[in-house]
RNA sequence: GGGCCCGUAGCCUAGCAUGGAUAAGGCGACGGCCUCCUAAGCCGUAGAUCGCGGGUUCAAAUCCCGCCGGGUCCGCCA
């Protein structure tokens, strides 16, 4: 709906001023829309701003539609304010549309992979990040309307897996949680290599062995690769599920060998000439500012980790219109050989988000050493804190159980995704353990609040609602135009691949409503000021269940 | 050494793309609010040389240059 609002005036300007005025028009804390076209034509024409202001205002001001309640010249800025019947439509809309309310038409396929933690052990806060980050940008690309597949590319190929699946060998599989199992083989055969440095040569040798074997299809070492690696999924995949996210698809690196990819991409790389054989192979990127040349495939005739990922994203290519991977950081660098190396292939590179890295207050982890901090560990401590405080209301066991979970992964999730991208995260238990403001629960708590407050009215006999713009609070204002920006917002995490705007602006939603909740009695009311409320409270409860919903974290009717 | 990212009150963050009106929230601190729709809430107070230095501009947290501090990458690893 603010879309609307905000084209309407963009077209109208437009028209006076024949350039691209969207980027003089924002919002602001004066005004709906503010616009500082002004200035920039007063340096121009050497004027005065507000006397430019008012010619442009006059020129514009009878062609504006009912969405327009005012326009005000301040200072050199125009200041555009929506209408009575704006809000109205706002409200009328939301409870129109219900759980499509934010619903958008957007169209076309993509795939987002994330997560893809190599399967040596279990997911660790650095991973949920990226877990997080990917499924909340696959649900709202969803609510956009893009037709969204996820997946999980599982490196079954790589050096640690070789090594894990060693340490299965010496060390069996004790009775944890598989992937937790699966990590413990792995740390003790490090830790082996760590200690004993003839351990430490033949065990390489032992990993080149059974990687080389592996990539020839040896069935024996097929077997074990595939039964190490599903364990370790399997935890994954649970840990996965606790936190409300799913892949659509599991890919696994091997299965590009085996359907020739690989080697189509390494001729397709030689027919353009940029492919160097010197017992490896090598491509050239000098053309594109690499010093050094990009190995993709070894002098024993193995494959790499980026020759694997080529021809995943060739097929990635053959099969989807956009392709997006969520990376940590540290791979910046390999993603932007990968990128360049598909264009000179005449492909289309993945659009990437990378996330800066999680680390902890000591240092950053290392699955190897067993530095870590799992998922599981911190999902457990958050479920305890959270059960905690509500463990003496009154409700049965069953139910305190299902808020203290859906609260708990709502908080861990909501601090996940609430932090930029960019940013560096250094995780700190008792920041982790806060239940205080700040993170979903306070989201949650006020969704609860408005669901309380009409199940109060309907109890009471007074369902009716009706929503009258001439009624509306600056407070109550403030909250409509806010609910109408959601398309707004999710166009722009469209844009930005940067999900956490939208944790903000369910976030702002919370809070605005908290301060109608002070100001403003509802069932209290007489009949007409009640039902105006109502409406607003509904629209609220509305909008915030569908943006918690977007962002994994069940919305609570009680708790 | 080179590339990329980060640096905003004691602490955590938003704003930076597209420069504009007193730099916005939260935690913590201090003082208050449950005969009143859920106190997982609310109100008030204190707290900021927007890392430093230059430059561009009528106007810089935002753009440019140079530094400083932290992270990360530069493998026949992934």
């Amino acid at each position: 709906m603010f879309r609307v609002f905000k084209k309407e005036i963009e077209t109208e300007l437009s028209k006076f001023l024949d350039m691209d005025v969207s980027r003089f028009l924002r919002e602001s804390e004066h005004a709906d829309l503010s616009c500082t076209i002004a200035f920039k034509l007063a340096k121009e024409q050497k004027r005065n701003p507000d006397e430019i202001a008012t010619e442009i205002t006059n020129a514009i001001a009878a062609n504006l539609s009912d969405y327009v309640g005012s326009i005000e010249i301040v200072n050199g800025y125009i200041n555009f304010n929506v209408s009575y019947e704006f809000l109205e439509d706002v409200v009328n809309t939301i409870l129109d549309e219900d759980e499509d309310y934010g619903s958008m038409t957007e169209q076309g396929d993509v795939l987002i992979e994330h997560t893809s933690a190599n399967p040596d052990g279990p997911l660790h806060i650095g991973h949920i990040r990226n877990s997080v980050i990917g499924d909340t940008l696959a649900r709202i690309l969803r609510k956009a309307g893009l037709d969204v597949n996820t997946h999980y590319y599982m490196n079954d190929m790589g050096r640690q897996v070789a090594l894990a699946i060693l340490g299965v060998r010496r060390f069996g599989l004790n009775d944890k949680k598989p992937d937790h199992a699966v990590a413990d083989a792995y740390i003790a055969i490090n830790k082996i290599m760590e200690e004993d440095e003839n351990e430490k040569e033949k065990i390489e040798r032992e990993v080149e062995e059974i990687m080389l074997e592996y990539e020839l299809g040896n069935e024996e070492v097929s077997k074990e690769f595939r039964e190490v690696v599903e364990k370790a999924y399997e935890g994954i995949k649970q840990t996965l599920k606790r936190l409300n996210i799913h892949h659509d698809e599991v890919v696994w690196e091997s299965e590009f060998i085996r359907n020739g990819y690989v080697d189509r991409v390494l001729k397709k790389i030689e027919e353009l000439g940029l492919l160097k054989k010197d017992g490896a192979w090598y491509v050239d990127l000098k053309s594109k500012g690499f010093e050094k040349d990009v190995v993709v495939r070894r002098e024993n005739g193995t494959s790499l980790y980026i020759t694997r990922d080529l021809a995943y994203h060739v097929w990635k290519n053959e099969n989807f219109e956009r392709f997006i991977n969520i990376l940590g950081s540290d791979h910046k660098f390999f993603g932007k050989q990968l990128s360049d190396i598909l264009e000179i292939l005449g492909l289309k590179p993945p659009e990437i988000v990378f996330f800066e890295f999680v680390s902890l207050p000591e240092g950053s982890m290392s699955t190897r050493k067993g530095k870590f901090i799992s998922a599981d560990e911190l999902i457990e401590r958050v479920y305890d804190e959270a059960y905690v405080i509500i463990k003496d209301r009154e409700m049965s066991d069953e139910e305190k159980k299902e808020i203290a979970e859906s609260v708990a992964i709502g908080a861990l999730r909501f601090d996940f995704v609430k932090l930029a991208p960019e940013k560096p995260m250094t995780f700190d238990w008792k920041k982790a353990l806060d239940f205080e403001r700040q993170t979903a629960s306070y989201i949650q708590y006020s969704h609860a609040r408005a669901c309380s407050i009409l199940r109060k009215a309907v109890e009471n006999g007074m369902p009716d609602i009706e929503i009258v713009g001439e009624l509306c609070t600056p407070a109550e204002r403030e909250l409509i135009v806010l609910l109408s920006k959601f398309t707004h917002v999710i166009e722009r995490v469209l844009k930005e691949l940067r999900p956490n705007v939208f944790a903000d602006y369910i976030f702002d939603i919370a809070m605005k409503f908290n301060d109608f909740y002070r100001l403003h009695p509802v069932l209290k009311e007489e009949k007409e000021l009640r039902m105006h409320r109502l409406a607003i409270v509904d629209a609220t409860r509305i909008v915030l269940r569908n943006g918690l919903e977007v962002l994994g974290i069940k919305p609570l009717e009680k708790m």
